[in-house]
DNA sequence: CCTTTCAGTGAACATCTGTACACCGACAAC
DNA sequence: GTTGTCGGTGTACAGATGTTCACTGAAAGG
């Protein structure tokens, strides 16, 4: 026999390992469609589990989003980190920016594709966690963007307008990537965004807030 | 009997009926979830006819929804039609465009929603059909631009890139509207785009296209 | 060592799914 | 007025669905 490096593995570690394989087979099978036409017996089979035992780790393929939800946001949230180290770095803001975007999105395209689908086609739970999550990561953005230069005269309002709208484009920005697996056309969008962010950019330096 | 100006039909006009009350049950059952998530029998259900008499109108529920498709972008092309329609009147371009926004999506809220949920989550022709007529559409807002004052030196690729951001946030606007049914979040959704809108005009009013 | 815990099993259920088929009856065409 | 067309009906079937229940056997705890 050859040792394959089977560890004895307590029970807990065996219990967590079957919810990732959950999840895993989860987002593999959701890639197109979405939750709420996925069956949790398709779940189980594709994990290689009797559909019963799915009670184990989760009561409804509903809990099992809002939990591929808070993991799914831990990827975002990565990103994030990212954005801002390159910032911080020499890197242009704007390249800096959408380098992150494009690395995250190609290593985590299951989790990006699942908030691009769930958020407007989950079960409504599911809906309003991810909602909620952006609006966190809105205001997340907004204080680094009161950081930076330009910024010292505007209110509040203004700067959780500009994150919202970073947003915006970074969503839309990953969905088109991951709808195409097409190299040059993901260069096309990637050119596409960079100069939408530049004609922002230039509105952003001239504005002033209204008192 | 009461006359209740019962119409004698002719047969197609009867054909007519029911394929326009199967869109309609369609578009009001997955009004949650998606296209995926629909059964035949329940749309058949939702008519008042018997499952097998939905294939005389339809050969499953995807081709339904390109029909769907087609019809929704209606919808959107008649938006596009008033947006023009303000920019030539005296109103405030950003002003009169997001009123139009509104205005549609309120009208049309089954249409909208449609377009915004399988556009990512559909059957994949659904959303290849659907990815296709944005293009349309970002090409024809394209044109427009091209005859507003200052983008005379602009390239047509930047033109086109424009066009896309401003679909984008249009659609991003129509997005959250619709998940929303609190009239003064509507109001700060609202204005929300209205600022968005006027950094990136200051960004617009000062592009000069690279040769 | 003995007992408890508990992830996973397997059979059973009522219900829903898409689709095939033969059929009906009112309108249309001749 | 006869015939054909064609929306819509009703039955039928094999398969998938969520959930129940009693079970097993190995790890955990005493």
């Amino acid at each position: 026999m050859i040792e394959t490096g089977a560890e004895p593995e307590s029970r807990a570690e065996r219990k967590l390992r079957t919810r990732r394989a959950i999840l895993d087979a989860t987002l593999e099978l959701s890639t197109d469609s979405s939750l709420t036409a996925l069956s949790l017996r398709q779940v189980a089979k594709q994990v290689g589990i009797v559909p019963t035992a799915f009670y184990r780790h989760f009561d409804s393929i509903e809990s099992l989003g809002l939990a591929l939800v808070e993991e799914s946001f831990d990827s975002l949230r990565d990103l994030f980190r990212d954005v801002r180290r390159n910032a911080q770095a020499d890197k242009d803001i704007v390249d800096g920016s959408i380098d992150a975007l494009v690395d995250h999105v190609h290593r985590r395209r299951d989790h990006f594709g699942f908030i691009a689908r769930e958020r407007v086609a989950g079960p409504r739970s599911v809906r309003e966690a991810i909602r909620h999550e952006i609006e966190l990561c809105e205001r997340e953005l907004a204080t680094d963007l009161a950081l930076m230069s330009g910024t010292d005269t505007w209110t509040a309002k203004d700067l959780h307008v500009l994150s919202s709208l970073f947003v915006t484009v970074l969503v839309a920005t990953a969905e088109q990537i991951l709808s195409t697996t097409r190299p040059e056309q993901e260069a096309q969008i990637v050119a596409t965004v960079r100069t939408q962010l530049r004609m922002l950019l230039i509105g952003v330096y001239q504005w002033r807030s209204e008192a």
